[in-house]
DNA sequence: GATAAAGGCTCCCGTGACGGGAAGGTCAAG
DNA sequence: CTTGACCTTCCCGTCACGGGAGCCTTTATC
């Protein structure tokens, strides 16, 4: 099979087939040519990757699963593990955001958005407001791990 | 004052007031061994930036939003709208993630996590579960604005 | 058989917003 | 006079690819 066809297979773009072989996530063969010859195999693990990205699965979790994937003595408490650090990721990083549109959406609320110049949000910003500001969004940013 | 003492009373590192400078976002004088010298209005601008940043802009939106407030006969409008785009793109990120979250979290319930090879969450990602998959995480990506 | 389009290949640069570190100049203290 | 703390510029690395150049092969058409 060439790349073409496991790109509309898989929904990956060519690009990242290449990229995956280069990083060595897969091994397809090659035609005399110099053509890249996947298997089912390889269909079959490229589909793996793509769901695991779409998860947010870095390249290198990826990795780590696929071994697990393909390790039939594996436990599952080694795939949980990572499954479970990425959650926790997830969760810092929608508590980052959430932080943010609060701050945000409340300021955003407060702003006439007419033609004069007065703008709270740009007060905010420049921290001329009263310090009575809702969030704390300055000084140190909560290091997601 | 030196970039030392700018870092600390911004919070922000050097090598990012460097680079603020590089882009053309801050422009500190100089003194006549090279040091940069950043006045209090530098200060200020920094600070604003930091906040901003802070809030999840953009370095161009940043530039935007400096201009905007360094300009006296500016809209509200002008600056809501760049707040509100950014509020909808965090929104977007937000649902990314809860979705991520969601499907995520699930399995990770579904996983014994001892020490047999059986797990629900490789299996998931390796598409031979039957296809009643709780969220389409396959497929098309929503492409957020 | 000639040609053109489509698809394959490699290689290199760009992204965003910096961080790390090298190599070297400057300045105050001891 | 030397040590050490700052300051400077410059360049590479990050993460996961995307865009495009330049070239080769296959397939379809004339």
């Amino acid at each position: 099979m060439k790349i073409a066809e496991v790109a509309s297979q898989t929904g990956l773009p060519a690009k990242t087939i290449r990229y995956y072989e280069e990083i060595g996530l897969i091994h397809p063969d090659r035609h005399a040519n110099g053509y890249r010859d996947f298997s089912e195999s390889h269909l079959h693990k490229l589909a793996f990757l793509g769901r695991a990205r779409s998860l947010g699965f870095s390249i290198e979790e990826c990795r780590a699963l696929m071994a697990l994937y393909e390790d039939r003595d594996r436990a599952s408490a080694d795939v949980k593990v990572i499954a479970q650090e990425h959650l926790g990721a997830i969760d810092s990083k929608i508590s980052e955001l959430q932080a943010m549109r609060q701050t945000l959406a409340h300021l955003v609320s407060c702003c006439a958005g007419d033609d004069r110049p007065n703008c709270p949000i740009l007060a905010d910003l420049a921290g001329t407001t009263t310090p009575m500001r809702t969030t704390s969004h300055d000084k140190e940013k909560l290091s997601a791990a």
